[in-house]
DNA sequence: CTCCATATGTTATAATATAATATCTGCGGC
DNA sequence: GCCGCAGATATTATATTATAACATATGGAG
């Protein structure tokens, strides 16, 4: 998909790109893709939208890779704080990350119809919200920035019926 | 505390101002501001940070209010769904809207020190997110900005120790 | 007074997440 | 080899957050 949008595209070459991507990061960084950890990085690639620990933890269960929640836990935070995936606090949920070898601050546009989830680049310290930082002497660190919305998809769907 | 920022201020007056409003916004809007739903604002108020709802229930319970998750829930939804409070979903909690009357989104800037939330206004449709979500095609209804940081009074206190 | 809408009360349980502890595994040093 | 350590995994138990479902109360409209 493209990082950015709701369109369709070829899913299976992105899973394996995004996985053959990340593999080869961890190497550069001496970082650790454990079977678990790649197949959790592999499903939410697969999913392709936003799941909870709990649907990662079923197919781990079934897969013999682990059944206890800390299982899921633990591969969500390697994946999450290495930057492969992200955390939709809006929806307790997980989603891998469209780009990480790029510092960012991800913004993430939230269909309410389908629930897809998309990823967009923002910059909390300019405009308003940094404004306002800067004005009350707070340092943002990090910043989480969630939009709910209708995808283009499921806005044709909808649109004025009336007359 | 100035509603926008960390400093400090007179706290028991800008409850009672803010309790105050609240009342007379419910009743120009037909609003029931019931003895549970006020009790509530006002321990969110008086709280004055992000509190959790079973906090907040506790001080229910201990007042003869409400034992029950629900009741602390149900207040919630009426103060949020009001515009009285936000949910900060970074924290699973709760806390009192700084302006009510002034449609707003907000920002939240929390302070990973002492956990002050101060709220800021936001203009999402404006700069790199606006721009993207029109680009995508996606029609932003809700927006939820929690920026994690430190507040100036926390920076204080460490700052470079070296040299 | 009755009906109805709204609010509250209560029980039970769902969904999300972590603490604590034990075990395994690969690998550098000796 | 094998000791010891660091990182990873496994398991048990439990904490935390949230809601479904249903029963009861309360206050105003007709």
């Amino acid at each position: 998909m493209d990082p950015l949008g709701f369109e369709h595209h070829d899913h299976r070459r992105c899973v394996a790109t995004a996985l053959a991507a990340a593999q080869a990061h961890c190497a550069r960084h001496r970082l650790n893709l454990t079977p678990v950890r790649r197949r959790v990085l592999e499903l939410l690639l697969e999913g392709h939208r936003a799941m909870g620990a709990y649907d990662i933890l079923d197919h781990l269960r079934e897969e013999g890779l682990g059944a206890q929640p800390p299982v899921a836990y633990r591969a969500l935070d390697f994946l999450v704080s290495h930057g492969f995936a992200h955390k939709i606090e809006r929806l307790n949920a997980f989603i891998a990350c469209t780009d990480p070898e790029t510092v960012h601050t991800p913004a993430f546009l939230i269909c309410r119809g389908c629930h897809a989830v998309a990823e967009a680049q923002a910059e909390p310290t300019r405009g308003m919200l940094g404004r306002a930082a800067a004005e009350a002497g707070f340092e943002i660190e990090q910043a989480m920035i969630e939009a709910l919305g209708r995808c283009p998809n499921c806005r044709e769907g909808e649109a004025a019926p009336c007359a």
